[in-house]
DNA sequence: CTGAAAGCGCTTACAG
DNA sequence: CTGAAAGCGCTTACAG
């Protein structure tokens, strides 16, 4: 394979690009001793150090991490598996996830799921394919020859914001079912007594709901009434979902929302009714977006921290010694209940 | 370097993991007529095809992407830069641009650059080390060296969501000082006469707002009113914008915002001050967010078909014949101004 | 602390 | 249509 290895011709800006041993010929040492100065290991003399850093600055090299990855069998690739990223309470926790890894040198590869296991596959092969060093994922692994695959593809598995009973690896995230039992309790607390849960098929609210009805059978002898949306909450199924509430007997008194996307969607619904919030109808939200905060009413919710989240899963995969006795391999971030005006 | 290469003990799971040469030996090819196989070269045998792709189910072969990647100089690795993922109208497109790269063996490296060039340096210096064959932007790429930096990096730069007049390479996206002007002429046949503008400091919404105040100005004799906002406009800036509007004199009619959220934030501001839309204060946003349809008063914006600047970016930088007359290098995706209840 | 050299798992120009 | 073999740009066990 004969490639063009010369120099360019006088007047062209772009000259061949440095590589190892360019550096090393030019600082007088081994193609060695610049690996190991690149990647810091504590074995290479002061003197060498600064020739070899001043060599690197004027010829402006830039490692081949390809190159790298192939020969050392680390590829500090993290493959980031997401449902999507429109309307997600997992932004914030990826971003920070970019963010720690990035500090540290790896790259996150971004694969979208959907909202079922289809394309997690694929992704999967991907992530193989490119020797990942890691997988972390945010939605649910809920097909078990998944998971078994997971298991033996021989990289780490990062699972998030669940806590699995049964962890493929590691997990960081909180109990969703503890979630429901405390948003029960606070409005049983409050008085309420008609609730109305909306739940999303095949997600974690569906967790939540268990909680809440566990908790909630525990307190009152009125029954929750339910609704179930096929996909996770958003403000545009606000409409539909005020227009059943009207019609059901008796008329809730408080609606648990799978997002607080929704539960601004319902305040905008009741105010637009002339009902009057919470009085005549309490809403709850979930993930305490900002505009949880900022919307009149402003919204009671659940925050948890997305972004902690993210840095402790970056932290797991990077952590030095997966296999020493201190290695954190699941981690509840907890979340908590923040009281608002909606309920 | 001695590697463990022995197959599994008896009774682990998990055997090497098979390469290349393994399908070849086992298919009775050589490895160039395996590699031409899988890359999908036109000179492999039907014979030969299908007996390499029985080796390949049989032993699960998964091609290491790394290798290929070294030895052709082609990643199909390709750096996705956007400023955050949060709040972003950006995200369909990203969704998008992942989809389509997917579906043809690319992957998507995520890079978080933030609201300014800071970061942006070390996102491209991460992109090169990998070998990108591509780098898509969503940002602004505003200083002068970085721009260079881009040009001479040897990969293909596409710039998206705005038309820059000196595309670093090629640009797919719209005019917003376009936008602005479509806005200023649709309020000013409205009837619509104190146009107040909210601007954030250094994003598109700058390039809009001179499109506004020009065609403004060739219709109306009265200026228009203007806020600078530091951050990229959102709901919660709203409370603070509204404050000032009630005490801007004369009091402005009509309020342009640089998103769908500040504007969702704006009318729920008005409503609960009593305020009615758009009589007494009319809001534009921008984005066409589901909740812009769904919002009460429903918001009049600007749509942006965001999904396919992902694909065409996508596309763009996956044609096969980058020097060929047909390939595009600018594509303007245009937008449309949706008239709803809010102006 | 340093270097010579083998190896990572592919691709591809060349020759048939 | 196929194969032998060199090469992609690094890392690292080994020997000093």
């Amino acid at each position: 394979v004969a490639q063009d290895q010369g120099l360019a011709a006088p007047g062209t800006a772009a000259a061949r690009k440095p590589k190892l041993g360019d550096v090393a010929a030019r600082a007088g040492v081994s193609t060695a001793t610049v690996s190991r100065y690149i990647n810091k290991l504590p074995l290479v003399s002061k003197a060498a150090g600064e020739r070899i850093q001043a060599v690197i600055d004027e010829l402006g090299y830039v490692p081949n991490l390809l190159a790298g990855a192939l020969s050392s069998n680390r590829s500090r690739l993290v493959a980031v598996l997401v449902p999507g990223l429109s309307q997600s309470l997992f932004n914030p926790t990826i971003e920070a996830m970019v963010h720690a890894l990035g500090q540290d040198g790896y790259t996150a590869m971004l694969g979208l799921s959907g909202n079922d296991d289809t394309d997690l596959n694929r992704l999967i092969d991907a992530a193989l394919a490119r020797s990942a060093d890691g997988i972390i994922l945010t939605g649910i692994v809920g097909h078990d020859n998944l998971r078994k695959r997971l298991k033996a593809a021989g990289t780490r598995i990062i699972e998030t914001w669940g806590l699995p009973d049964n962890p493929i690896d590691a997990a960081v995230g909180f109990s969703h079912a503890q979630v429901g039992r405390a948003i029960a309790a606070y409005l049983a607390r409050r008085g309420y007594s008609r609730p109305l849960l909306v739940t999303a098929r095949g997600t974690r609210s569906a967790e939540r709901r268990s909680g809440f009805v566990e908790e909630w059978q525990g307190s009152s002898t009125v029954e929750c009434q339910e609704i179930e949306v096929e996909s996770p909450s958003r403000f545009s199924q606000a409409r539909l979902i005020f227009r059943a509430v009207r019609q059901i007997t008796p008329r809730p008194d408080v609606i648990i929302c799978g997002s607080d996307g929704l539960a601004q969607g319902i305040l905008v619904e009741a105010l637009a009714a002339g009902m009057s919030v919470p009085d005549e109808l309490a809403v709850v939200g979930f993930g305490n977006l900002p505009v949880a905060a900022d919307m009149r009413p402003s919204i009671t919710t659940v925050a948890v921290d997305g972004e902690r989240i993210g840095r402790e899963a970056a932290a797991i995969l990077m952590q030095p010694d997966v296999n020493s006795p201190t290695a954190q391999r699941t981690i509840d971030v907890g979340f908590s209940l923040i009281e608002r005006e909606s309920a």
